[in-house]
RNA sequence: GGGCGAUUAGCUCAGCUGGCUAGAGCGCCUCCCUUACAAGGAGGAUGUCGGGGGUUCAAAUCCCUCAUCGCCUACCA
């Protein structure tokens, strides 16, 4: 058998035929690998919009979920992640709405509802969810077959039963009220979909003169416009100013209008002048103060944002056409009394950007307080987890100031209300199924509401409408509540918060035990990547290869592969820290990929030369003749499994990635696969125990990788069975679906660590000196250890091997009596003397220098050591084994520094 | 206005329940294209842990305070 393996490894060759085998094979699909006694393990997915394309914060979302779905199912458990998109109600309304017009100034209005509904849903079969195709260049294991869409016919029908169930507890209402209205959109929104920009304005001086023209009152406004629907200027009753004029009337400009002065404690005798108008139509507290004053209602700008015929001359203007407009002819006529610039907070639509306007308008709410209340004691019961902890408080106190949740849209892509209104008696049907259909209802005329619901309502059934609720199906059964939710914290309230409303509601379960809260994927300035910014980093362009602007700068990327994506990604993953990206972050996953894939190359080639029977158990590795540096390398394998498996049990994901690539790059490679060259040289029993334990280790930190780096981990693993007799890929068997590595006690033995570490410090110390003698490499040095004891060079013996190959030199224990050679450079280990021979000159001085800052940082830590020792207070509080620690500590490097002190006065 | 978070090497970040001379990657300096890997190897340099105060035997870590920068939130007419 040949290998043909590339000398670099090339992602773009494995990635899409390793994914293509993983999935004919059914590795993705639900309970795929499952062993029994194993619990169940579900994550929905964060369904993207369908009109979405793959971004940086896509790529962490998912890479975090598909580790932890790979892990648990290579931990043997019942794994399912539930794949899905959501429709985006507004955001692909638009997105269709704009393609109508680019074909020739279609409006949806002159299509018509169900011809623009018809359109929506070919754009969607045709173009809409690319996200898709584009999560799975990323790697990720969901089960496609379960593939769900918010407006399935199943996922719709459980939108509306929620409703019904929702409407007949009393919990959804019908109610005119004031709403956030998008001039734009023509739709009302959600206090959510609501964002407050900081901006530059004016705040205006407005002139209001009695009636009996015995003086004027002044008002401030931002928004001079909205006068014309004034219906009251009031005044605190406490404010001695105003007493004389509450009950009296003003006269609006230009309109003539008589309006009452009224007395309610919200003017606020600080602000403003201590008077301030009251337009109930349109502004949220205005409304409020009209509500308890009986004031009429006057709406004076219309649902496309231009004003109406209130506003006088100004009828058919737009809102900010007639504020220009106006703001000139009332300074003309003198009512304009003066302005300031200020900087205020504006309500602007999310997703269309415009200001936007209160409007007292007929809408379906969901009363919130009641689901709230059940969804907070989720958390403080503790059934529902967030990591970090901290946004608990975050979940919390939305919840604790929640208001009703305004759920109507005037818009046409989404789950129409399930209301009927019977157009005779006014009375409203609430059904699942169309009442019009249901002889019960004949011959009445019903007509079903016109609006269709937040795309949210149905976000908020996700965990549970994707398993067949509200049937009780067996998948319902078996993974509901849902195990982990990976999310991002802007959608704390929006979605989480209301998965768990709803769930409770429902099901009576949560759903979903933890809530993982990661970070936001920033530019390298801190900036939040954004296509209008050019800042983003487009992270197929990571995977494929292409070339982008970011921050102005063309990049040309070869293309690293989904695994350099991934690794970095979750390297840079700490604890919900934001990550700061730039396009040179993803070299480090390219090159590790690169390092295990080289690696991989050598062992193949070893096995090639020096076949074993198959793929070394524990009892195989065992049986073998282990060295001491054989029993060294397993016991860190040991430890670095229990530290992966413990750091993604807590949802450390960097810890996890750092732990594998510091084992795998500096014991695995640095340390124990040059050491196995010579014991592959050495031939024999010395040669069988290097390769039985080099594929041992090298196929266990594989399996940590998996789920972090799938495909480079699957296409070696796979690789290697070959060497084994097998041909890659011909067993049914693949690494995705293998046992996640347990901690073997017979492998581990922790007294290996610091004999190993001495070693390796000699080692290290000899290639220093050879550095400073300006040798290369391949220069064999000649050295001499003299221990403190000649117990201690018995101990050492054993070992010059190692030190020998490592070093590349002749090593020899020498007495503890031993006089020196005047030819040689000592340098000092603990309290073991190094002297290497040497064969060119050196530069002393900066050998003395290295030697006594050591000296000096070895004394200062002592110093502060024997000052704690000597304290009565530190003996008398610290535990005792901390004092223990810190004697032998002392006693350690008092030793090295008698060492480095003798060695220093030699030099 | 309120809340939350951050501030550690030139850069990006670890450092968890206070306790070895505070670490890693990138970058930097020296040497080496050695038959897994130059996307590599060997060695090295680099810190008033944002400032100030406090608690403690002991503080990067806990508390207070100030500064700077983010994010969320709020109806400032």
């Amino acid at each position: 058998m040949t290998l043909e393996l590339s000398k670099t490894y090339d992602a773009k060759a494995h990635e899409a035929d390793v994914y293509r085998r993983w999935e004919a094979a059914g590795c993705f699909k639900a309970g795929a690998g499952k062993r029994p006694g194993k619990p169940a393990y579900a994550i929905a997915i964060p369904p993207p919009n369908v009109t979405g394309v793959l971004h940086m914060g896509h790529a962490l979302n998912n890479t975090l979920q598909d580790t932890l779905i790979r892990w648990k199912r290579m931990q043997g458990c019942d794994v399912l992640w539930q794949p899905g998109t959501d429709h985006a109600g507004i955001a692909t309304e638009a997105v269709v709405a704009k393609q109508l017009a680019a074909e020739g100034a279609t409006t949806r209005e002159t299509l018509g509802r169900e011809k623009f509904i018809e359109r929506v849903w070919q754009w969607k079969e045709k173009s809409g969810g690319l996200i898709v195709g584009q999560l799975r260049k990323l790697g990720s294991s969901c089960d496609w077959s379960r593939e769900r869409f918010t407006m399935d016919p199943g996922l719709s029908r459980a939108v509306r039963e929620n409703f019904v169930r929702l409407y007949k507890e009393g919990l959804i209402y019908r109610g005119t009220r004031m709403v956030n209205w998008s001039p734009v959109l023509k739709t009302a929104l959600s206090d959510d979909e609501v964002v407050h920009e900081d901006k530059n304005g004016w705040m205006w001086k407005l002139r209001y003169d009695l009636v009996d023209g015995s003086g004027s009152i002044a008002v401030e406004t931002t928004r001079p416009e909205t006068f014309f629907g004034d219906t009251a200027v009031a005044v605190n009753p406490d404010d001695a100013r105003y007493q004389a004029l509450i009950g009296r009337k003003v006269r609006l400009p230009i309109t003539g209008r008589e309006i009452p002065i009224i007395a309610d404690a919200y003017a606020d005798p600080e602000k403003g002048t201590g008077a301030v108008k009251i337009t109930p139509a349109h502004d949220p507290n205005d409304y409020e103060v009209g509500a308890r004053h009986n004031l009429p209602l006057m709406r004076v700008i219309e649902f496309d944002g231009t004003m109406n015929k209130h506003a006088a001359h100004f009828a058919g203007q737009d809102r900010f056409a007639c504020r220009k407009a106006l703001v000139h002819e009332l300074e003309a006529s003198g009512v304009m009394l003066g302005k300031t610039e200020i900087r205020h907070s504006v309500g602007t639509s999310e997703r269309s950007g415009e200001p936007i306007e209160p409007m007292v308008t007929e809408q379906w709410f969901i009363r919130m307080r009641p689901l709230a209340e059940r969804a907070l004691k989720e958390t403080n019961e503790g059934r529902i987890t967030f990591h970090p902890t901290q946004w608990t408080k975050v979940y919390s106190h939305w919840l604790e100031n929640v208001r009703d949740w305004c759920i109507s849209r005037q818009i046409w892509w989404g789950h129409r209300i399930p209301a009927w209104h019977d157009q005779d008696t006014g009375e409203i049907v609430v059904s699942v199924d169309d009442p019009t259909k249901d002889p019960t209802y004949a011959g009445r005329r019903l007509v079903q509401d016109a609006d269709v619901l937040d795309t949210w309502f149905s976000s908020a059934l996700w965990p549970f409408s994707t398993l067949g609720w509200p049937d009780r199906t067996p998948e319902l059964a078996r993974y509901y509540p849902t195990s982990t939710l990976v999310t991002g914290r802007d959608i704390i309230y929006f979605w989480v918060a209301r998965m768990v409303m709803m769930g409770l509601f429902n099901l009576d379960a949560r759903p979903f035990n933890d809530v993982y809260i990661h970070g936001t994927v920033n530019d390298e300035r801190g900036d939040k990547m954004s296509k209008a910014k050019g800042n983003g980093i487009d992270p197929l362009i990571m995977i494929d290869g292409g070339s982008q602007m970011y921050l102005g700068k063309q990049y040309d990327n070869p293309g690293y592969g989904a695994d350099a994506v991934r690794f970095t990604l979750l390297e840079m993953a700490t604890e919900g820290q934001d990550l700061k990206l730039n396009p040179g972050k993803f070299d480090s996953g390219r090159h590790f990929a690169n390092k295990v894939w080289n690696a991989g190359r050598f062992l193949l080639m070893n096995l090639a030369e020096r076949p074993l029977a198959k793929p070394p158990t524990v009892d195989d590795v065992l049986a073998c003749h282990l060295g001491f540096v054989e029993r060294w390398l397993l016991d860190r394998t040991q430890a670095t499994i229990a530290a992966c498996t413990d750091a993604l049990e807590r949802f450390r994901f960097s810890e996890y990635v750092v732990t594998a690539y510091r084992f795998f790059h500096d014991d695995l490679c640095d340390w124990y696969l040059e050491w196995a060259k010579r014991q592959f040289k050495a031939g024999g029993e010395e040669a069988r125990a290097a390769a039985t334990v080099l594929w041992y280790a090298f196929d266990r930190v594989l399996r940590l990788l998996q789920p972090g780096m799938p495909f480079i981990s699957e296409v070696l693993w796979q690789h290697l069975q070959t060497t084994a007799g097998g041909q890659a890929w011909a067993a049914k068997s693949f690494l995705m679906l293998s046992p996640w590595p347990e901690v073997e006690p017979r492998l581990t033995d922790a007294a290996l660590a610091a004999p190993m570490a001495e070693l390796q410090a000699v080692v290290t110390a000899v290639r220093n000196v050879r550095n400073q003698q300006q040798l290369a490499d391949g220069v064999h040095l000649t050295v001499s250890i003299q221990p403190k004891t000649a117990a201690r060079g018995n101990e050492l013996r054993p070992h010059t091997a190692f030190i020998e190959d490592r070093g590349n030199c002749d090593a020899t224990v020498v007495a503890p009596d031993f006089t020196k050679a005047s030819a040689t450079v000592t340098s000092v280990v603990g309290d073991l003397k190094v002297h290497v021979w040497l064969q060119n000159t050196i530069d002393l001085a900066a050998f003395k220098a290295t030697n006594l800052k050591r000296l000096t940082g070895l004394e200062k830590a002592v110093a502060g050591k024997q000052a704690r020792l000597a304290n009565a207070d530190y003996l008398a509080r610290a535990p005792a084994q901390q004092v223990q620690d810190t004697r032998d500590q002392v006693a350690k490097e008092l030793l090295e520094i008698a060492n480095l002190k003798e060695t220093l006065a030699g030099l």
